[in-house]
DNA sequence: TAACTATAATTGTCTATACATTTCAAACTT
DNA sequence: AAGTTTGAAATGTATAGACAATTATAGTTA
């Protein structure tokens, strides 16, 4: 066992088990525990400190949350092998970053409007003929003075909340669904592309025609997966990025 | 207090604390227990199914985890409000989807070699003077013989291993850092952005000029956050995307 | 009225114990 | 030699209880 037993505080105000939890993922992190091989047991962590099973269960328990171990009942815990295929893009949302930074920033609304649905719309919506109308939302955000993306924003138009205020508290797409509708959103599905910008969104974000962009299409559902609202946003390809750490560092 | 009291069987196999959490869930996914409300204390859930107050904390700690509810000591549990507007897109590799079709793929050695390093790739690395030499390589992943991405790889060069093998078992960056060098990966950093091709690119890929793409570049580090390798990819921006899905829908 | 105090309620941590389930290997049987 | 049984070891589930830490509220006091 390659434990050290000064390192545990039974006194201390930090849990026992966050202690001990931070204590072997040090050692893991340290390569003291390799890939593949076991961990002490439950029942060796336990005698050796003097605390309770449970108590090193928790802290184990942790560490299998973070990916660093696996359990396997009537064999043992055994540390993971990191995997660095795998590729973590996470963000609030897309301009999380620009808000963060404190820069001056803006969402403008540049249209809004009960429209009649085509087919189209309805398929995307996946409703029928007795849903006519719908509401439309053309939108601009800029930072600094400079337009960043450029959205696009339907959603199923509701008689008992036909208010169109001029200023938009929450322009994202699930905001204006709880806002103007109904309904309530509950889930979302985003599909990110890169494209090449046509004529009208290279005027509208002042960047050349057919530069490329990011694309993200957005469906959002409401409680019973019913579609409710549906956007495409534009963001300029020069001005945008993605970034994610992966691996057994990432949680610190 | 709105619990079912004919929905937990003791005497399942099914865990009382997943059966718990089910339920649980099930009502916040219902909108019975509405987003900022509070559900029913330990204690009640406890006595109400004669189930001991752990059990109970188990089967929350799971809805914590999956962030459909937040704990305030001293104050009780609330349910959560859904964040639609985190966006998460996650893949084991770029390439996975393809994999797991069942596709007929293959990744191509196009060149590899020890070169030796320039001022710029010292850089990336954080190097110094002394280390001259690297490995070089050009790949190309496609599925069906049809080209969908080119990669180009460096690593450090290691005196022990320098065995440039044929075959490349595991193409990835990190697998051949695990082959050719003596350094262990274990965490890396991905920047994903959109651009246009290149000229070179286009030829490789078969497309044309300046076509969107996206462009993967990766470092990955050693242990001792040491980058060991680097690597810029360029993904077809007509054939790649990537979907995510967000709520609380996703855990089911 | 305002500030402080005591108390109850609620979640957080920890223990000690019991039994279930799974895995593995040694011992046994055929 | 091959298959079977048995038992030990390990993790998984569940209980009952104790005390700590935090919050809100009701009551008390200046």
């Amino acid at each position: 066992m390659v434990i050290q037993t000064d390192m545990i505080d039974k006194s201390s105000v930090i849990p026992i088990y966050y202690q001990l939890f931070k204590l072997l993922e040090e050692q893991i992190r340290r390569g003291d525990l390799k890939p593949g091989e076991a961990i002490p047991t439950e029942h060796e962590i336990s005698s050796h400190f003097e605390i309770s099973r449970m108590t090193v269960r928790r802290a184990i328990a942790e560490l299998v949350s973070a990916g660093m171990v696996y359990a396997q009942q009537g064999r043992g815990t055994f540390v993971a092998t990191p995997k660095l295929d795998n590729i973590v893009f996470e963000l609030n949302d897309f301009n999380q970053e620009i808000k963060q930074r404190g820069l001056n920033y803006k969402t403008t609304l540049l249209e809004a409007k009960i429209i009649r649905a085509d087919k189209e719309l309805r398929d995307k919506f996946e409703l029928g003929e007795d849903y006519k109308r719908f509401l439309y939302f053309r939108t601009v955000f800029s930072a600094e003075d400079e337009r960043l993306s450029y959205e696009v924003k339907y959603t199923i138009y509701s008689k008992s909340k036909p208010i169109l205020e001029s200023e938009l508290k929450d322009p994202s797409l699930p905001g204006l669904i709880a806002t103007h509708t109904e309904y309530v959103p509950m889930s979302a599905k985003k599909v990110l592309q890169v494209a090449a910008c046509t004529e009208e969104e290279a005027s509208i974000l002042g960047i050349a025609s057919n530069s490329p962009v990011f694309l993200i299409e957005q469906t959002v559902y409401d409680q019973d997966l019913k579609p409710v609202g549906w956007s495409k946003a534009v963001y300029r390809g020069d001005r945008y990025k993605l970034t994610s750490y992966d691996g057994w560092y990432k949680k610190d």
